[in-house]
RNA sequence: CGCGGGGUGGAGCAGUCUGGUAGCUCGUCGGGCUCAUAACCCGGAGGUCACAGGUUCAAAUCCUGUCCCCGCACCCA
C-alpha cells in the first residue's frame, strides 16, 4: 500500500507543438495534486517528455544538431509552459534519462524472463534500390516486379505477447467499473479488447538513439512501449521504495491514446511484471476551435495558454499571474469530459468577466468593504450564521465528491457555487439595512460573509493558486491550505485586521476587444517540426518515375471506405482505373472532367479489394486532406510532367 | 449491418444508470438594491428534451426503429 498519494500525467511527444489542448493533462493533475496536498498527504505528481523515437533524431539531424541537445531544447520549452501555468509538479521525468533507461530495460529483461516477451523474424524479397520488401508471389521470374535484383533478408523484432492479456484485461475491467472514466471511455476500451490484441513488435532497427533493447544493441525498444514506462520510473521502480508510490491514485490523459496504449498494452505490460495497475484513468477530451476543428498549426488556430494569458492580463490589467489562473480556470470550468469542449475567445472572455471579476473578485470586494464600513475592518467575533456553514459545506463536501470522481469541471462549479451563494446571501442579508435599523445580527452577517469568502480561497486555491493567495492577502491572513480547516472558525481568527480591497479582476469592459484574433492568425512557421530528411536521389532515379497528365472521365465513392474514391482516367487514349484517397476533399462531381497528374507506372494495387492502376499527384494539409494537383492550364491529354 | 459517443429554450452545458414539477451559466425583457469591479439580487419571456412508434397511472429518462452530427478503426498507390 503506497504511503505517498501519487498522480502522474501522459507525456507529451517532444516534436510536437504545445497548446491549449495538450496541457488539460497537467492542469488536471496540478489540481488533483494540489488538492490532495491540502488534505495533508503525501504527494508525488510528475510530468515528463516523451523524447525517444525515429523521428526526434532525424528533426535533429535535418538542423545539424546533437540530439541530446536537441530535445534538452524542446523539453525546457515544455518545462517553461508548465512553469508559467504554475504546474506544482514534484517530478519532471524525461524518458532520456538514466532512471528511464533502467526501468525500461529491466521491464524488458523481466517480460524476456517470463517468456511475454519473444522474437519474431520479419522476412522477405528485399529489393535494395527500391528499398522495399516483397512476398514471394509478388516476384516476377525472381525480380522484383520492377525488374530490381532482390535478396532473402530476415529481420528480428521482439514481441509483446498482448494477446495473453485480453482476458486479465476485460476481468479488471469487470471487476473496478471505474477503474476507466468516463463509463463511455470504459465502453470502448471493452469493444476494443473484445476484438481482439494481437501481440505487437516492440523494438526496432537501432537507429542510433533511443533505448537499446537489453542484450541486443542492434534493437531499440519501441518508443510507445518505453514511453509508458516513465510512470513506474517516476516512482522509482525497480530500486527499492518504489512500493511506496506505486500505483498512482490517477493517471490523467486524453482520448486518443486510451484504447491502444493506456488501457490495453500499457496494463498487460504491468500485469506482465506483476505490478499494480494505477487505480483510475481519467480520460478527457479534446478543446477545439471554430466548428469542431482540432487546434492546428496549419489552420492558424493555435491557441497557446501562456499567450493567452499574457493577452488578458493586457487587456484586463490583472496581475500576470492572476491572469494564469484565469486560463486555468477557465480550462476547468471547460474540461472535456465525454465530448470536446470548443475554445472561443468570446466565451474565454465572459467566464472571465462573469465567474472571475462579477462574482468572486466583486464579492470579495464588497464583502471587504462592508466589513471596513461596518464593523472596523475587524474580523468579529460573532458566530457565523448557520445558512452560510452549511452553504460552506455543502461546497466542501461537492468539492470533494468532484475530485474524487475526476470530474473537474464539477469540482470548479462547486466552488462557485459558493460565490454566488455569498452574493445572494449579501442581497439577503442587507448589512446596509441591518446597520442603518441598527440590527444586532449586523456582526454576525459579516462574519458570515468572511467565512464564506475565506473558505471560497480554500475551495479555488486547487485551481487558482495566486489568485487564492490574493485573496488571503486582502483578508490579512495566510493562505489557507489546510483543507479540513474550511469553514472552521479556527481559519478565520477573530479580530484579525482585515486589508483594503482592491480588484484583483479587473473587469474587461465591453468591445474593447471582443476577441483578440489569435496573435499571429498567419500559419506559423514550424521550427519543430522539421520534416524528416529524406535521402536524395539522383535524376536517373527520378526518371523511373512517369508522370502524365490524365482525364477523370468518371468517379464514384468506394463501398465499404469512407476515404476512397474509384475513378476512371484516360491518359493518352488509355482508360485506368484509379482508386484514391481523396473523398474528403472531393466529392465525385467536382472530378469529373477535371485534368490531374497520375503516376502512370506505378505498379498495381488492390485497395479494398478494388485494382488500382496509378496514383493522383495530391499535396496533404496537416489533417491529411488531399489537395490535388492540376496542371496551370489546360494540357494536352497524356502529356508527360518533369 | 466494424466499434463507440452525441442530438435538451438564442448560445454553451447538466439531468438519462436509480422513470414522477425540465436545472445551471450566458444572452434577452422587467423589477429591486445601493455594500461593490455599471458589478449584485429577484422575476418574466423563450423548450412538443432530433423524429416515429411502444411499455407505463406516469417517459428527456426504459424498449424498438429512423434521420443527422462526431470520434476511433479500416482505408488514404
Amino acid at each position: 500500500m503506497p504511503t505517498t498519494t501519487t498522480i502522474v500525467t501522459a507525456i507529451p511527444y517532444v516534436n510536437s507543438t504545445p497548446h491549449l489542448g495538450t496541457v488539460l493533462d497537467q492542469i488536471a493533475g496540478d489540481i488533483t495534486a494540489r488538492y490532495h496536498r491540502m488534505r495533508g498527504e503525501k504527494v508525488l505528481f510528475v510530468v515528463g517528455t516523451d523524447e525517444n523515437g525515429l523521428k526526434i533524431k532525424e528533426a535533429a539531424e535535418a538542423l545539424g544538431r546533437d540530439p541530446h541537445e536537441f530535445v534538452a531544447d524542446i523539453a525546457n520549452r515544455f518545462k517553461v509552459i508548465f512553469d508559467g501555468l504554475e504546474i506544482s509538479y514534484d517530478d519532471f521525468i524525461r524518458t532520456t534519462e538514466k532512471r528511464h533507461l533502467e526501468a525500461s530495460q529491466e521491464l524488458f529483461r523481466i517480460l524476456q524472463e517470463r517468456c511475454y516477451v519473444y522474437t519474431g523474424t520479419y522476412e522477405g524479397w528485399y529489393d535494395v534500390s527500391s528499398e522495399t520488401f516483397f512476398k514471394e508471389s509478388d516476384l516476377i521470374d525472381g525480380k522484383s516486379p520492377d525488374g530490381n535484383e532482390v535478396r532473402w533478408v530476415s529481420e528480428e523484432n521482439y514481441f509483446f505477447k498482448l494477446s495473453a492479456f485480453e482476458q486479465p484485461l476485460l476481468e479488471h475491467i469487470e471487476a473496478n467499473p471505474h477503474w476507466i472514466v468516463p463509463e463511455s471511455r470504459r465502453n470502448e476500451v471493452v469493444g476494443f479488447i473484445k476484438e481482439g490484441l494481437r501481440d505487437m513488435a516492440i523494438s526496432r532497427r537501432n537507429p542510433g538513439w533511443g533505448i537499446p533493447v537489453p542484450g541486443n544493441d542492434r534493437q531499440v525498444i519501441y518508443v510507445w512501449f518505453d514511453a509508458l514506462i516513465n510512470y513506474i520510473a517516476a516512482a522509482g521502480w525497480p530500486n527499492p521504495g518504489w512500493e511506496e508510490k506505486w500505483p498512482p491514485i490517477v493517471q490523467w490523459l486524453g482520448k486518443d491514446i486510451l484504447p491502444r496504449f493506456h488501457a490495453t498494452l500499457w496494463p498487460a505490460m504491468l500485469m506482465g511484471i506483476g505490478l499494480p495497475l494505477p487505480k483510475v484513468l481519467a480520460v478527457h477530451a479534446w478543446i477545439t476551435v471554430g466548428s469542431g476543428e482540432k487546434l492546428s498549426k496549419s489552420k492558424g488556430n493555435m491557441v497557446e495558454p501562456l499567450v493567452l494569458a499574457e493577452d488578458l492580463a493586457k487587456r484586463s490589467g490583472c496581475a500576470d499571474k492572476v491572469a494564469v489562473d484565469a486560463v486555468r480556470h477557465y480550462l476547468t470550468a471547460i474540461m472535456p469530459y465525454e465530448n470536446d469542449s470548443n475554445f472561443t475567445y468570446e466565451e474565454f472572455d465572459r467566464r472571465y468577466n462573469a465567474d472571475l471579476a462579477n462574482d468572486l473578485g466583486n464579492a470579495l470586494n464588497r464583502t471587504l468593504a462592508m466589513a471596513h464600513k461596518f464593523v472596523g475592518g475587524q474580523v468579529p467575533s460573532d458566530e457565523a450564521e448557520d445558512a452560510a456553514i452549511e452553504a460552506i459545506s455543502a461546497a466542501r463536501d461537492s468539492f470533494e465528491a468532484a475530485v474524487d470522481a475526476f470530474r473537474m469541471e464539477r469540482a470548479s462549479e462547486s466552488a462557485f457555487g459558493l460565490v454566488r451563494f455569498l452574493n445572494k446571501y449579501i442581497d439577503t442579508r442587507a448589512p446596509w439595512a441591518l446597520a442603518k435599523a441598527g440590527d444586532p445580527s449586523l456582526p454576525a452577517v459579516l462574519k458570515s460573509m468572511l467565512l464564506c469568502i475565506r473558505s471560497a480561497e480554500a475551495l479555488v486555491r486547487p485551481i487558482m493558486p495566486t489568485a487564492s493567495d490574493v485573496i488571503a492577502e486582502q483578508l490579512g491572513l495566510p493562505p489557507l491550505t489546510d483543507w479540513s480547516l474550511i469553514g472552521s472558525p479556527e481559519s478565520l481568527p477573530n479580530g484579525t485586521a482585515l486589508s483594503q480591497p482592491k480588484p484583483i479582476f479587473p473587469r474587461l469592459e465591453k468591445q474593447v476587444a471582443p476577441a483578440p484574433p489569435p496573435p499571429d492568425p498567419k500559419p506559423q512557421p514550424k521550427p519543430m517540426e522539421t520534416p524528416a530528411p529524406v535521402a536524395e536521389i539522383d535524376i536517373s532515379e527520378f526518371a523511373k518515375v512517369q508522370l502524365r497528365v490524365g482525364r477523370v472521365l468518371e468517379a464514384e465513392p468506394l463501398e465499404g471506405a469512407d476515404k476512397l474514391l474509384k475513378l476512371q482516367v484516360v491518359i493518352a487514349g488509355q482508360q485506368r482505373q484509379i482508386v484514391a484517397g481523396i473523398r474528403k476533399a472531393y466529392s465525385p462531381e467536382d472530378l469529373i472532367g477535371r485534368q490531374v497528374v497520375v503516376v502512370a507506372n506505378l505498379k498495381p494495387a488492390k485497395l479494398r479489394g478494388v485494382e488500382s492502376q496509378g496514383m493522383l499527384l495530391a499535396a496533404v494539409d496537416d489533417d491529411g486532406n488531399a489537395i490535388l494537383l492540376q496542371p496551370d492550364r489546360e494540357a494536352p491529354e497524356g502529356s508527360i510532367v518533369r
